[in-house]
DNA sequence: AATTATCTATCTATGAGTAGATTGCAATTG
DNA sequence: CAATTGCAATCTACTCATAGATAGATAATT
């Protein structure tokens, strides 16, 4: 209860990455949001950086829960396709907001080291997540034979990410239409 | 001549922004690059936002004639494709770039309005451009004639736009393997 | 009393941007 | 042809705001 604030905390973080990215916001608009002084953010987060990557641990959190949430509540892998594009999709009505893991891939090079790597497992294990899917609808026969789940997966999972971030800057319906497309490419035949 | 420097400038820039992104650098670091002082900076671009426009504009003519390029290069679908990805493969190789229109639309919302602007039509006309030789590919059935060409370019421009972002994050060769998977999955049948 | 969490006040570095002096070159004119 | 004017481009030196971060006092819990 006490470390509520933690979680608020990250919350305004993660709204304030996810719009303006890492260098897009500072301490002070972290402060003014959650309502304490900058000083006090430093007793939690000493620095942006352990911040940073405590926001990406968590991300990676939620999303390896709601990847295993689809894996449970579904066996098709159609079904399952459609819950991992409203992961991506949810982040978008929200705030216009893009994924974390795009909005901090595209400043790459000028994040810390340790959010680098924490990034790149994010990301990593996101597409195997995805790729596990894929393998299980092979056996299934949802895909043709000759397709590779891996392969699929990096398409669908490149794909999300950049009609996120397209959609926002166009203030169209991308992310729909790609997963509508996608949908019709990869299942069955 | 004299506005050799212009070029110079623009071409630094250019490259901070597909690495750092425009919050990730400054017109200290841009100087230091060039070799002149941050004043003689603003003598060309009286404000940050001036150089961004400057940039997307410039990289918006680069776009168009790369398209005009291939378009008179090749009247194949596949080749014509394989163009565009070149376009965009090109970035990742020089330097571990990310495309100026992704870099830029992840920090959307922290972008000054007039750069937004910029950013909408770059992206826009893009994917306009593939829409355009995906309909000439429709007519020459070398896709399925129940396929949507703007939605086909939508999501080559998206996935390309993803890989690249992905691919640096995970240093992996996710572009290549995309542009692959999406040969096969929209040619012919 | 000890601990946790917040505050005020301050530091140092860096951000974008401006004022005004200075350099260098090219056209103009005596 | 030489001196002079004029302009483009750069410089030094500065402003003011913000950035992340620290020290140390203080309030709130337990």
């Amino acid at each position: 209860m006490s470390d509520d604030i933690k979680t608020r905390l990250l919350d305004a973080a993660q709204l304030l990455v996810q719009t303006h990215g890492h260098n897009g916001y500072s301490y002070r608009d972290l402060a003014t949001q959650v309502g304490i002084r900058t000083a006090s953010i430093h007793y939690h987060f000493p620095a942006k950086t352990d911040l940073a990557v405590a926001l990406v641990r968590r991300y990676y959190e939620f999303v390896s829960t709601a990847m295993k949430k689809i894996e449970g509540e579904h066996t098709s892998l159609a079904k399952r396709l459609e819950g991992v594009a409203a992961i991506y999709s949810g982040c978008l009505s929200a705030n216009h907001r893009i994924c974390v893991a795009s909005a901090l891939a595209a400043e790459y090079s000028s994040l810390p080291r340790e959010v680098q790597e924490e990034l790149n497992r994010l990301i990593t294990d996101s597409q195997g997540w995805i790729a596990h899917f894929f393998e299980e609808g092979k056996k299934r026969g949802e895909i043709l034979p000759a397709r590779d789940p891996a392969a699929l997966a990096r398409l669908w999972y490149a794909a999300l990410q950049g009609a996120l971030v397209v959609a926002r800057a166009t203030d169209t319906t991308v992310l729909a239409d790609v997963t509508n497309i996608l949908q019709q490419l990869t299942i069955q035949g």
